[in-house]
DNA sequence: GCGATTTGTTCAGCGGTTGAATTAAATGGC
DNA sequence: GCCATTTAATTCAACCGCTGAACAAATCGC
């Protein structure tokens, strides 16, 4: 006789969601505000409740605490129907905690201030090739941009929450960017050069600084600002390298060990041309930004990818043959790759981002030609594939949203800070 | 000024996650529970409250709702140590809820019982081909089979709480088989069919009866029955087509639609054999059982994929050179669509079932070999591939097992049934 | 046998939700 | 213009379930 889960490890987070006495206001102010932020429309106490189930009382009570946190805020102009008292609208607060989005790239840095509405509030952005620049210099001249922004959102009445860094490349747990290989970088311990930079210091215990993968980071940007709707889907990012973020019902999909979304040496041609990562027909070489130039007949494989993507937009518009080639070529690459994915995975939604974002009108034909030829349920369930809402600089924004997201998803962590 | 999440869309469960103030026992039943299923020695009282960080007195009280319920018992042992008033062993309990785990398949039909403790009490067979049979008639044969197992659950003084049935095909939400192409099935609707049969019969409002694509019943059997630890993984189902269930942090992910998990046409090679799909190069031609009986040189493609699989082990461990061979090839198909696979989700596990559980000595190092090429973080992490534990007839087990785990996570449900 | 030690239970206290009653603020009919 | 009607929000006593401490139970070590 079989025995099953007979020693099943608990993830053990010390409580292992005990639910405490205290938990059940902490998790009430969740439901609450995500209800608000929800909402298309500021949506009154009363509506909250029946929506909610809860009592008037209680989300009374409990909007109180995040009026008083500074959450959330009321609409002045009421939207008003019919008879009777009318509600007051509850809106975000535009006036509060604010993330800080901040990306290293190759050719640029950027520094966003997003607010809890998900208003991107200031952008910032210094064009400077960082390839010669070491990790140390560049991360220094990131947090000058960084303390500029802070400045602008301070000078608006917010308060920071904290900060999330986007890097091209692969990120370990505690901030260590393993491998960047288009920027040059190798084991940077980021928040170890950035010790002693305001960004560093910890509020409450909480490291005020997250690195995380681009790629995660412009798919989350994805989530937030996309359309009502797709709770699953794939974010594909074009750039030197091809990254993809994966939302599954409505979370990001990490993997065992933070580096999913590998999809640049999916082998769409396993007798192809050579990969430098050691196997065949990697998707990269046939629908990265390097093969696309080439087959396009332009130098300068090694262009930012928003540089490039421009340039290849501008001559397809041109009618080129030779690009308009390329780029059906590569859409037909990645097509063979999204339909992989999307037949495993059972996606609705594709969105191109990154350079893919710039040309997706060119794209978008032949990838979904291949989903539509090669995806199995692709007749019962049709497949969208668009273009990413936020384009090219998502992952700073992504990034910055993630860190507003996360109050609004957990509000005590904010309400109880002791500065 | 972009704006986020202006539109979120609320997932809208009537209650939308509001914590009621009856909630609060709710939860805590689940975690005590789930905490006495988790761990590997019957746990005391006061070891569940450390453990979580409830109080004595609180776990004490939960405690005696779950033994209420049948849904614990107190080891009579109890495993000693040390000073001080010995601890009062806590299990689930063999002789509650149990659940019902079935399967049809294209040469058999499987009912079997498992218990609260994951423990299969019985496993009933019966072998016969059933693709001759209408599907009407083999729901019949089925629901006979289901009562002789639900009279030996009775007589062991269990009570079921519920049933899976796992067929090898696509199921949609409503219980209908939309297509299984080696049964000949094609949008059958299960629950009509069994209308009447005592199998149908809702209990409490909640259909008795869940329909579900084997593979992912046999991943879920795999994640209750593995080896402690893997949380992500892949569980490779090898038949006639080629199936997947995948687990994502310990939960089975179902994909947009619940058609996750299509393996069998990732593109191993694009320009090669054409595939009924429509496709070329599909994986099912290279490593489907059809594709591995004809390189080895055996008739049969329609076998039955545990009588085919045991042929080919027969010959491959007597060293036949055209076996030995095709399993070498398929493996290696096998691999370039695991790594694919593994590189997009970052997985630490790769499951071999069904067919290839039994092939698995000679897939495993080819496969193994593909992946460690191919995965780009293989050097920094491994990534292990084994074969099912539970073999075979894993989807039945899993089936069963999901209904009981069900329970586990919301003992609420089974404590306030009204039978 | 007695103190030390750990388990499990009992009970007053309390935080937070509940539900009904109350107050507040508008609309609409006459 | 006034009042009944309607809907929104607040107040308050009641109650549910967790908390913390005190207490009873059961065993070990000396």
């Amino acid at each position: 006789m079989a025995v099953m889960w007979q020693c099943q490890v608990v993830t053990s987070t010390s409580t292992a969601g005990a639910v405490r006495q205290g938990s059940l206001r902490e998790l009430n102010l969740a439901v609450v505000l995500r209800r608000i932020a929800a909402a298309d429309r500021p949506p009154s106490r009363a509506g909250i409740a029946a929506g909610t189930g809860l009592t008037r009382a209680t989300v009374s009570a409990v909007v109180d605490d995040l009026i008083a946190g500074r959450l959330v805020a009321e609409a002045e102009p009421e939207p008003r129907t019919g008879a009777g008292r009318p509600a007051r609208g509850l809106v975000l607060a535009s006036d509060g905690p604010a993330g800080l989005g901040l990306e290293v790239n190759v050719d640029y840095l950027t520094a966003c201030v997003v607010d809890l509405t998900g208003t991107v509030r200031h952008h910032l952005v210094r064009r400077a090739d960082l390839r010669p620049v070491s990790p140390a210099d560049a991360l220094a001249r990131l947090a000058a941009l960084a303390a500029e922004a802070r400045a602008a959102a301070v000078r608006d009445g917010l308060t920071l929450a904290g900060a999330a860094l986007a890097v091209p490349g692969l990120v370990d747990d505690g901030g260590v960017v393993r491998l960047a290989p288009n920027l040059g970088w190798r084991d940077v311990d980021v928040p170890a050069l950035l010790a002693g930079h305001q960004l560093a210091e910890p509020v409450d215990g909480v490291p005020p600084l997250v690195v995380d993968n681009e790629a995660n980071l412009a798919a989350l940007g994805e989530l937030y600002a996309g359309p009502a709707g797709p709770r699953s889907f794939l974010h594909v990012t074009g750039e030197i390298g091809i990254g993809a973020g994966i939302v599954l019902d409505g979370a990001l999909y990490r993997g065992a060990r933070g580096w999913s979304g590998e999809i640049g040496h999916f082998p769409v041609q396993p007798q192809g041309r050579p990969c430098r990562c050691g196997g065949q027909g990697c998707l990269e070489r046939y629908a990265g930004q390097e093969a696309i130039l080439a087959a396009a007949g332009l130098p300068g494989a090694e262009l930012p990818a928003d540089t490039a993507a421009t340039r290849l937009a501008d001559l397809a518009e041109a009618g080129d043959p030779a690009t308009l080639t390329a780029l059906t070529d590569a859409g037909t690459a990645l097509g063979v790759a999204v339909a992989g994915v999307v037949n495993l995975l059972d996606l609705d939604t594709v969105v191109l981002g990154g350079g893919y974002a710039r040309l997706a009108p060119w794209l978008r034909p032949t990838v979904e030609a291949e989903v539509a030829r090669r995806v199995l349920t692709a007749a019962w369930a049709p497949v969208t594939v668009r273009p990413a809402v936020l384009g090219a600089q998502s992952a700073a924004v992504g990034g910055a949203g993630s860190v507003v997201r996360r109050i609004v998803d957990r509000p005590v962590g904010w309400l109880t800070r002791t500065t």
